[in-house]
DNA sequence: CTGAAAGCGCTTACAG
DNA sequence: CTGAAAGCGCTTACAG
């Protein structure tokens, strides 16, 4: 690769002129200087050593963005949004699939100090595990001293996001539209507990009935993996239950899906048996049969906004808070409530509603 | 940051001896002199610029991939293999979505080279495009003579890719099963024809017929987009046209998704009145209703052998091509053939049989 | 308008 | 076993 001194020699100036020309910096260079320098990069093939600008910066033109797995769509598609905010400022990104695993995410963001990233990015949400959360504090404390970047799209576990989506008013209007389906007995399936965007769209589901004036049955809320599997298994939870439900709102997509498949392979038809709603609107809701009503996010958009806010700090500014809107999406899967609630007894009939004080 | 030389203070040794302890190097230390250095490098959180040493080293530790777009399934698993591989080795891998685009291509590969990145790996298909191969060739060539890797996952302009899958293969175990079906009339979705994977499918397309001894109807070949709009558009020109099918293979299963819907719209029972295939097995294959027939591809051990191979490359060996195996799945979207062939004409009559010369 | 020189943080031949 | 010193490729105050 050429350097900036062949790239000087060349033009017969000196490599302070010829950086100067190269990165069109204000001070002032004669046109005829100007001209030679640039002929002589070009003819050189002249790209910048990005590392020893780096080196003097303190910071290399890079971001890195720690996801669960970049190829869940909801990440793929955040990650999407920054690349194309980040890559025509100059700036890489790097992805971080962290499956979640503290030690992971620690090891990743090591790496990213060691490269010396203009900043870092979490897309996704923060866990309620306090020895985790303290050596990460650390690691970003560090970064932030050394003029770097942190963003964070998803709630966590020290102060607001910088962006994020509005997951407790999403839920609620979730739950709005099914009571205005007629709706009275809605299932949650919750997502782990430990996980921060879990709970707030749990205290969205909890909202919602309440501010419907429709009371809560705790034995419908239940904890569920994050995945399909967590939809299947939530499934199978509530039929084996004695609680009557009539639909089903569910924390994420995934668990949403997985939920529809499972109640497929029972043979309980959706929505005519029971009505089924997920959150996230990934590219699968619209395209499996019956169409997953959800809560369609911003997440391209979450991206980008991510990157501007990076670039905000960066620049020395405060980011002050940002909340995308979350938007309800009727498809197919949810409708009416049927005559008689689900789970059936054998007998035929279903149990009766009542609270867990019972 | 600390530096190494804070770490040497601390320890009371010359920056060269606090560098060959943090770095393992081969070269004899005292335990006592040791044991200094890694306590001041734990007690003042010294992270080794990457930077720094980069600029010694002509590279930094990290890999680029070039995808058509992260939100793509397809590379999104690639890439997850990649950086599987990737991170225990200590490399970051950067993401660059193209869009198939020689412009965006072009300008990553260059913010790439600025970095000094150790390896680029191209994940998708090159296209027949002589003034964009002929700009990354001097790319290329330079990274390559910097003594950076370059590697190929799927077929592109200059020579063998350095790992790939059996494109061709897997498409001619696929018509061979629906031909086993007992279909004899079968039309194939084609993707671009400047896309030399879609070039690969199609040549095992033909050769998969050739195999089984049935003639190819060329009227029933139809170039189509990559993506979903380009299966139902593919599928409305069938319908359109007079020559019969009972069965559709797809260049990939976002053609075989779209056909799959623009089917269910137009109200055509899949598998009854025709069968539909498509190749890859993206997630979305097994979860749509019917389950869609593919072609199995490893894109996560592709990802994780494109990463083998750049350290190859890195070490100075050369890589022996490797293909990797391409494996047909049957699911619900393929059955026999029906009694009466597509496309239905107004009297309710199929066309006759016949050549485009006809 | 132009250039000489210092210095970012590291590694490594070389000397001892 | 240890260290002094050069040099990777850049940018930028400083001097002229």
């Amino acid at each position: 690769m050429t350097s900036i001194t062949e790239v000087a020699r060349r033009a017969g100036v000196s490599t302070a002129t010829a950086s100067r020309v190269v990165n069109d910096v204000d001070h002032p260079v004669s046109e005829a200087t100007r001209a030679r320098v640039l002929e002589a990069a070009a003819a050189l093939d002249y790209v910048p050593n990005a590392l020893a600008r780096g080196l003097l910066k303190r910071h290399s033109p890079v971001v890195g963005v720690i996801v669960n797995d970049i190829t869940d769509p909801y990440f793929a598609e955040v990650v999407r949004g920054l690349e194309d905010a980040a890559s025509p400022a100059g700036f890489l990104v790097i992805i971080c699939s962290s499956e979640r695993d503290a030690e992971r995410e620690s090891s990743y963001v090591r790496l990213l100090r060691s490269l010396r990233a203009a900043g870092v990015v979490f897309a996704g949400s923060g866990r309620d595990d306090p020895a985790a959360n303290e050596a990460m504090a650390r690691h970003l404390a560090a970064m932030r001293a050394d003029g770097a970047a942190v963003v964070h799209l998803s709630p966590h576990a020290f102060g607001e996001p910088e962006v994020t989506v509005d997951n407790a008013g999403g839920m609620v209007r979730l739950v709005a539209a099914l009571v205005g389906l007629g709706h009275r007995r809605i299932a949650f399936l919750a997502g782990p507990a430990s996980l921060y965007v879990a709970q707030e769209r749990l205290a969205g589901f909890r909202a919602g009935l309440a501010g419907a004036g429709v009371a809560i049955d705790e034995r419908l809320v239940v904890a569920t993996a994050f995945g399909r599997e967590g939809g299947a298994a939530g499934v199978d939870a509530l039929l084996a239950g004695d609680a009557p439900f009539t639909a089903i709102a569910c924390a994420n997509d995934p668990i949403a899906l997985g939920a529809l498949q499972r109640l497929a392979e029972r043979g309980i038809p959706v929505p005519d048996a029971v009505s089924v709603a997920g959150f996230d609107d990934v590219p699968m809701a619209a395209l499996v049969a019956p169409g997953l009503s959800t809560v369609r996010l911003p997440l391209r958009d979450l991206g980008r906004r991510g990157f501007a806010a990076t670039e905000r700090l960066l620049a020395g500014e405060t980011a002050a808070p940002e909340v995308l809107p979350a938007e309800v999406v009727l498809r197919a899967s949810t409708g009416a409530p049927p005559p008689d609630p689900l789970p059936v007894r054998p007998g035929g009939a279903t149990p009766r509603t009542g609270g867990p004080s019972r």
